[in-house]
DNA sequence: GCCTTGATATGATTGAAATCATATTGGAGA
DNA sequence: TCTCCAATATGATTTCAATCATATCAAGGC
């Protein structure tokens, strides 16, 4: 079942589509089509700098959107990648577009997704600033982006994954941090 | 004159106000009561981390709006600073929300304004994704980040004035840009 | 079961940004 | 005009994350 504002989408407006691990769903610069869901499976947003280093910009995983902004712009601002076997939902943009103008309380619930997205962006920014690793790492901790494995959380922290390693195993020593595995953690009550 | 989707908005719902240099428009974790457009003026959107130190969100200035995003949440997430005296007008929160659900361009056009932001604030986790500090201040540059000051330029960014300095010298040494005066500088056409 | 592979983990070294220090400059205000 | 102050600017040193290297571990394929 879709989540709130695109429950209210016939399914006129959606493409089901099955993409499979490494394929991309849109590449940066394409014409947009739409938005989409992610039924199962996850999809990384990336960017390329000018020397071909690549940056995460988001992970959307399972019961997640993403490429909402799309809704008003022409061309993709990154790309899409299938970290997995993905099944998604492509949301037509006319279709949405013409929903949004008739359905008001389809175009509030769209726009606090937006709204939420740009406070999320500002705690990525927030931590983003934060110089000292291991302060980044113990936050990155509390907004919860240690979901799969290690190297992806380092990715999406914006630190070499060796580093993350270091400053979870010294958070650990430190009693901030409870090792319940292999690459695995979770918080302290104390902080 | 407000910009496109407020000049829609009636009296009714907007209340001018003047805030002196140094002082608050809200605060984290304060109720909302709207969002703001700023007539002349700056005003820095921070947040703090545990240990005291400071984090510059976003710099609003003249012509621009902030806290969009508090239209469809209880609490302040930042703190609004006035850089500078500023002249604020605040969009009542209910009053905007009552326009939103009644006229669709209305609507349309808040949420493109929004998803517009989401891309400026991508673009900005890609900037502090930038390790090399020469690259992050020229890709700054090229973002058209620097507006005011060095310093603000070098909080904005994620780094220290003093590298921000080095940078700028460093780059205009190899060409890439032009210094117009004391802490002005432009790019070069051939980049 | 065995081999391959990629994630986990840690040590050693390097390099670049932070930090500390210290001038210099230009503008605001007395 | 003179003073004060913060921004600009750069030098010296330190710190710490990146990098390179290497070992272990667990899961998946054969």
């Amino acid at each position: 079942m879709l989540p709130s504002p695109f429950s209210k989408l016939s399914q006129s407006v959606q493409k089901q589509m099955t993409v499979q691990k490494g394929m991309h769903i849109f590449r940066e610069g394409a014409p947009t089509t739409g938005m989409f869901f992610i039924a199962s499976g996850s999809v990384e947003l990336r960017r390329y700098s000018r020397d071909g280093s690549m940056i995460v910009i988001h992970t959307a995983k399972t019961g997640s959107t993403f490429a909402e902004a799309s809704l008003f712009s022409n061309h993709y601002h990154c790309d899409a990648y299938a970290l997995e076997s993905s099944e998604i939902i492509e949301f037509n943009k006319q279709g949405v577009m013409e929903v949004f103008k008739t359905n008001s309380e389809f175009a509030s619930e769209l726009s606090q997704a937006f709204a939420r997205q740009i406070q999320s962006y500002r705690r990525k920014i927030e931590l983003l600033a934060i110089r000292n690793a291991q302060e980044r790492v113990y936050f990155g901790l509390v907004e919860g982006l240690l979901q799969t494995d290690i190297k992806s959380f380092a990715s999406e922290i914006g630190l070499t994954h060796e580093v993350v390693y270091r400053a979870l195993s010294k958070l650990e020593k430190l009693g901030k941090i409870e090792k319940t595995g292999r690459g695995k953690f979770c918080l302290q009550q104390n902080g």
